[in-house]
DNA sequence: CGCCACATGTAAAAAGTTACATGATTAG
DNA sequence: CTAATCATGTAACTTTTTACATGTGGCG
């Protein structure tokens, strides 16, 4: 007796994929390219990163060459193939049904705070609401290059860059409400 | 300069033993109450549930005793000792000092949306605002619900329910945030 | 009779995090 | 010389999800 089994596609698999579909890139570079991209709504640690590529590299999704240049450590390049390119269209042309569960500790410690100190829950709320404006404030940065549009590597900057604005305008929304947020809750405890 | 939280220890632990806190309950009983208020931030499925409740049983932080009446099916009601207490104190007095991460499906597929079609990406937006409606409607209801507090087991309700009302105002206005975004979206792709 | 709600668990796998490990080049 | 950046990986572990597994009682 055999078992048919279909696993949930790990996300962090379609972001390699949509980014190797730009350009060849090693592991190094695409961890970079995630940090300072969709890490704020996707992340993963480079361990992850380069264990998925060797994974999607045995699916056929990306073939590897090792690049050896005179002065540099050596470096494995990744390439995106045709079924890669098939996979990757098949999933973004497959409409999303459903939406991300949201995992907030704060809530979950807010929720649990009723018989602590109030200037002890207070003293909490206002250093998140310091770390999120500089989430707000690094986010208002990033809106501001993808404007100038540097990324010469990607085909139709215009209209690619248009779609990574929206992702920020949410970041910049999402930030914005928090803060607010948090300025009505300390309002609320005392 | 903010980091990123990547490991806790373990987020569902402080959740039962919060509930716990208020009241002995079934594994059971847990997973239906959260399912109806934390679950909207921090969810779980019942597996990992009765499973951290042996495991925390194990540590010492709650009891659990068998309970058979006539005519129902045997449950094992946790109680919470006095080391449950002190952890689940320890763990609530000491304030969050990171942001959690976020991983949001919807915006790993706008940022690589560029090049599908633009309706389809217009209709997977309305289909996505259509279920944020429903989430903010029923948040709308728990809001009510909470006003009328109607929890009888928990001591303090008033002072409490301030707290859980909290966390029910983060999530209206966030899904209004999202609803709000969604539209902007559909506009700026026309 | 079948389905739903009640009720509790385990097994297996996937997904994600932390730590371990190494070594090159470059800028101060 | 030393710290930072470049560069790639594995090992161990935790956390989360999916599937397997079982049984009762009540209702239509």
């Amino acid at each position: 007796m055999y078992k048919l089994i279909y696993y949930t596609h790990t996300m962090i698999k379609f972001i390699l994929l949509g980014f190797l579909n730009y350009s060849p890139m090693t592991g190094y570079e695409l961890k970079q390219t995630i940090d300072s991209s969709t890490s704020h709504f996707w992340h993963a640690h480079h361990s992850q990163i380069y264990t998925t590529l060797r994974k999607i590299e045995q699916e056929g999704l990306v073939t590897s060459e090792i690049i050896n240049e005179e002065g540099r450590p050596e470096r494995r390049v990744y390439t995106i193939t045709s079924t890669g390119k098939e996979i990757l269209k098949e999933w973004i042309d497959k409409p999303l049904k459903t939406i991300s569960p949201i995992k907030e500790e704060l809530l979950v410690r807010l929720f649990f705070s009723a018989q602590r100190d109030r200037q002890s829950v207070i003293n909490e709320l206002k250093y998140q609401r310091d770390l999120h404006q500089e989430v707000l404030a690094s986010y208002s940065l990033i809106q501001k290059t993808i404007s100038n549009h540097k990324h010469q590597v990607v085909a139709d900057i215009e209209n690619e860059s248009k779609f990574w604005a929206f992702t920020v305008d949410m970041g910049i929304k999402y930030e914005q409400m928090y803060i607010t947020w948090i300025n009505e809750v300390i309002q609320h405890i005392n």
